[in-house]
DNA sequence: TGTAATCTACTCCTAAGGTGGTAGTGGCTG
DNA sequence: CAGCCACTACCACCTTAGGAGTAGATTACA
């Protein structure tokens, strides 16, 4: 037995999800919550195999919740529902520790399909969103590639040392040239890319993955 | 007509491929290449609509012969067919730039029907590979929790400005501290996290979006 | 052949980062 | 209450980073 919660602001739509999972074999909707906070609650008292969460609540939202939740260490499977099919709030709620995110106007049937996939540790995805994750992986890559164009060989090599976290002394030693030298590209390079550290440029360059 | 480009090492898995492709109407088999540095030329050629690439190639590997490919501004759609389905070879491939992926064992009818949704703009990955994306995703945000852990609520909130990029006296300045006290927190948390120097930590902290 | 770009290296100098130690305060806990 | 922890602050001391300028060597290009 499939023991589920329910997290939904609109009461309505938990009815019409309990509904639609009580008449499934092996599944059970054991608790509902109305909001983020009360799911917390819910959760930690019934500890249930799978939690349906909307994404959209007033107050502590959906991923906010699912934060909280793994922050807990509860491990229950945890499928977001939601008319959001915005980008960046799949990757931030898979980021937050979801198992599975689906958009509210699927069929009754591919739900039930989905709760009982998720719960063998299939991820799942409604199949149009599979393609903003792809999308996060490349993001920006291009325009950052084109101001990276304008360093030379050696300022692009080092700008890389950089990014790992290497001190000049040692990224002269790695390059066989003197700290002085390196001193000069580093100098080059930030002025090139209009950074006033080498910190920033090390952020930069790895949140824009030029490592 | 869609035209298209084999890159794969195997002349009898071209062959394969050829022959599935050029009895389905509206897909045309323009040239091939055996190797990445030959995909190169030949893609530059015949400037094709479709690239059906192989992942494990002698010499230059498909991921770094998609790279290049990008980096010339081929805008070819690139399909990645492979018997390789680990999860770094997945994510990789389409950071360097490849619009799908798919293994080697699919069904006849299941490329066919790729290739068409890849022409479209669909970005398209055999089923069990979107795990491996959200894995990507969540990756070691886990473990990397369990050591920020360790840091006082001073010392994280540090650690995030220092991973922006801000030098100690800002940091100063932005919490209302002196700065020698700001070094104090950054000597304890270089300390707890055994790191050397303030960029360590800002890559590391970036990398694994403690920001 | 000049000349521009790149890589190399140096000096001088200032600013910033990092280590060690000391110490006062407030809060929490056995 | 005594002890621990987190936060604050200061000091002295040393290392590292970065700016400005000069300059030799190489390559490529007009």
């Amino acid at each position: 037995m499939t023991r589920i919660v329910l997290v939904d602001d609109h009461p309505m739509m938990r009815k019409g999800i309990r509904q639609l999972i009580e008449i499934q074999d092996g599944l059970e909707v054991v608790a509902e919550a109305g909001s983020g906070e009360e799911a917390l609650e819910v959760v930690l008292q019934h500890d249930p195999d799978m939690i349906l969460m909307d994404l959209n609540m007033k107050g502590m939202d959906g991923i906010q919740t699912v934060a909280a939740l793994r922050q807990k260490n509860v491990n229950a499977c945890i499928l977001m529902i939601t008319v959001s099919d915005n980008d960046s709030d799949v990757i931030a709620a898979l980021r937050a520790g979801a198992d599975g995110y689906l958009l509210k106007d699927v069929e009754p049937e591919e739900l039930l399909k989905a709760i009982v996939d998720a719960e063998r540790g299939q991820l799942l995805l409604s199949p149009q969103l599979t393609q903003a994750l792809a999308r996060d992986l490349r993001q920006e890559t291009s325009t950052a590639a084109a101001v990276v164009s304008s360093l030379t060989g050696r300022e692009l090599e080092i700008l890389r040392l950089i990014a790992s976290g290497s001190a000049n002394k040692l990224i002269a030693r790695e390059l066989g040239i003197s700290e002085a030298t390196v001193k000069v590209h580093v100098k080059h390079l930030l002025k090139k890319l209009h950074f006033r550290s080498r910190v920033e440029a090390a952020v930069w360059a790895v949140s824009n993955h030029i490592i």
